[in-house]
DNA sequence: CGAACTGCAAGAGCGGTGCTCTCTTTTGTG
DNA sequence: CACAAAAGAGAGCACCGCTCTTGCAGTTCG
């Protein structure tokens, strides 16, 4: 009876059913994958057990990814995104001119994010698996975080600033921090973008720390520790 | 002629023939896994790679090291007292008055190695190994570049310093920094202290940054780069 | 000196991995 | 309806960590 074939009650794309078929199992392989992530972590992913759990042959998935390395993109996409969006609905829900609140909503949000998600955040911020490549689709989503930051910067005064480089900096170092701001509408002063890519660094070194173990058997209380961190930035910059 | 055995040529014990030969395995196994180490990071570390280059079958191995995992902590202790090594040598090549110039020599120092030895960075300031807990043995040699930096710190005076928290530490963040503090003789200002690990967090930060590709597309000059955030600590903490 | 004991190496084997190839079944379409 | 495309299954390859058994060589002791 194939002319009593009805819109089906699915999606709005009258996709035929193999083609569902395929999108829900991509969905699947997709949220699998992502568990196994979580609870063992990138090396403990396995195509194989991916399979076993779906009930299909190992050889199957083939169709649908062509190797483990492409599943392994996608984790890291779906993670920088994650991130990605967090932190930008944390800064988000701050006043404009509330550029402390911003900063601090932000960096909160990365180390929550982290210590929700750490295998996720290892797997973008920890080891680059040695014979990986990420592929250039995986730039932009990585660079959602340091965009937010940048923005933030942008509402610094340079006068308000209560450390800054003592000489000049190099010409290359110049040129690659005007790089970095163009895109940022208003330009942003390089003694306020190199602070902030400092801090930058600095954020990601104390998560770091604190989700590898550095900071075992020295600091117990690493929320106390996390926001002297961000108030002494905010103190360089100059907002507190 | 067993009466004609003299003590033999090598060291000075006079170990049996297998005790000789367990020695020169054990070293030669060492040798091979950091060849391995250096060349395809730790996942790529095999113990049955190593079998083969050593003309050994791989269950021969077991007879010296229990486990995989067990190679790798070697390994670890190995790159963590390398590093170390590279940071006290670095820093105690500098006049001890020289405060700015031992902080500069002690961070090049650990970005210099990390550079030189990628793989052995990632292997102990990189992502945890899920399953993998870290023996107690490790913990010393791991804190040995922490307490170069404590002994910078110490000859730092609060009155020096450009950058200070506006308010007040925690009881619980304070009692840390005084345990820290404690062993390095002298106490160290909490003050100083605080920035100094906020700075320590940086450095490595920084380096992961660099060696992990989160700097690729931003930054081209890191040597520029790192430099400017050395000047920048050295300002917060009034030494140059 | 010979016997007993211990350390060592080899090989087979188990269960796991990523991935490929072939074969069969299912599905969509001219 | 027939044909082509897609999908799944299964076998197989080469690798992995690790264990167990077997036989040999070095050490030690009676």
């Amino acid at each position: 009876m194939p002319d009593a074939v009805t819109p089906d009650d699915l999606d709005h794309a009258p996709m035929g059913v193999r083609a569902r078929a395929r999108t829900q199992l991509l969905a699947d392989v997709s949220r699998i994958a992502r568990k196994h992530l979580a609870e063992s972590g990138a090396p403990g992913l396995s195509v194989r057990a991916i399979a076993r759990e779906l009930g299909l042959a190992s050889s199957a998935l083939y169709r649908y990814y062509p190797s483990r390395d492409a599943l392994l993109t996608q984790l890291i996409v779906e993670s920088y995104n994650e991130l990605g969006d967090a932190v930008e609905i944390a800064e988000a829900a701050c006043e404009r001119a509330d550029v402390a609140g911003r900063f601090r909503a932000s960096a909160h949000a990365v180390r929550n994010w982290a210590r929700s998600n750490p295998n996720e955040y290892s797997l973008i911020y920890g080891s680059p698996v040695p014979g990986y490549a990420a592929p250039q689709h995986t730039v932009d989503p990585a660079t959602r975080v340091a965009a937010v930051l940048s923005s933030i910067l942008a509402d610094i005064d340079l006068d308000s600033l209560s450390l800054r480089l003592s000489r000049n900096l190099p010409a290359s170092l110049q040129d690659q921090l005007d790089a970095m701001s163009g895109p940022l509408g208003g330009r942003i002063d390089q003694n306020v973008l190199l602070l902030g890519v400092m801090q930058w660094a600095k954020l990601f070194g104390m998560v770091s720390f604190e989700l590898f173990g550095t900071f075992n058997t020295v600091f117990d209380d690493a929320d106390a520790l996390f926001a002297a961190s961000l108030d002494l930035d905010l103190t360089a910059l100059g907002v507190i």
